[in-house]
DNA sequence: GAGCCGATATTCT
DNA sequence: GAATATCGGCTCC
């Protein structure tokens, strides 16, 4: 389902996917405006140092649902991409409600900003560390690819990290 | 709207 | 002990 690519260009094919996720009898789901890539030979990546207990999804194979915690507090969702072994997502930063908004809304404990940062993401979809290693075909969670892009595309550096950061590999959409 | 800052888990030095 | 792929509440324009 993940098309067979460099990870920029996967992540940059995202844009305008959806993910749903069933949980708790409750369907949410939200269409992709802004996500990053993190490679292999990267060294924002969290595998460049190697294979952790905490990253191991990310070693999986393409369609995998990584899950990691940030700054000990959010949980923050990638789609694996490449061979497994090989070390490579994409982290899903923001999305527009498609179904589900009541339960979003009520998941986010606010009327607004559901969806627009990595960690509201998965608040909003109810994405936890449990669905760390789960696969984005059969799991909780899925990802439908978008035909076509619905947009342009803007490349630009990558939000709150500190090396690497020449690379342009956050895509948002625009328009 | 921009800018500071605390919360808090896990890893790295 | 420091850093981190963040967020929300607070201040001060």
């Amino acid at each position: 389902m993940i098309p067979d690519l460099p990870v920029e260009k996967v992540a940059r094919s995202l844009l305008g996917a959806h993910i749903r996720t069933q949980i708790d009898e409750a369907a949410t789901e939200v269409m992709l405006t802004e996500v990053e890539a993190y490679g292999a030979e990267d060294p924002a990546s969290h595998s460049f140092r190697g294979l952790r207990v905490s990253n191991r999804a990310m070693f999986e194979k393409a369609g995998t649902l990584y899950v990691y915690r940030s700054y000990g507090v959010h949980w923050c969702a990638n789609v694996v991409t490449g061979p497994a072994g090989r070390g490579e997502a994409v982290l899903l930063r923001a999305g527009v409600p498609i179904v589900g908004e009541a339960v979003m809304r009520h998941r986010r404990g606010r009327e607004d900003h559901l969806c627009d940062g990595p960690g509201k993401l998965c608040q909003a979809l109810g994405i936890t560390g449990d669905l760390d290693g789960t696969s984005l075909e059969t799991g909780p969670a899925r990802l439908t690819l978008a035909d076509e892009i619905p947009g342009k595309v803007m490349a630009t550096s990558r939000i709150g990290i500190t090396k690497a950061t020449e690379r342009l590999w956050r895509f948002v959409l625009v328009q």
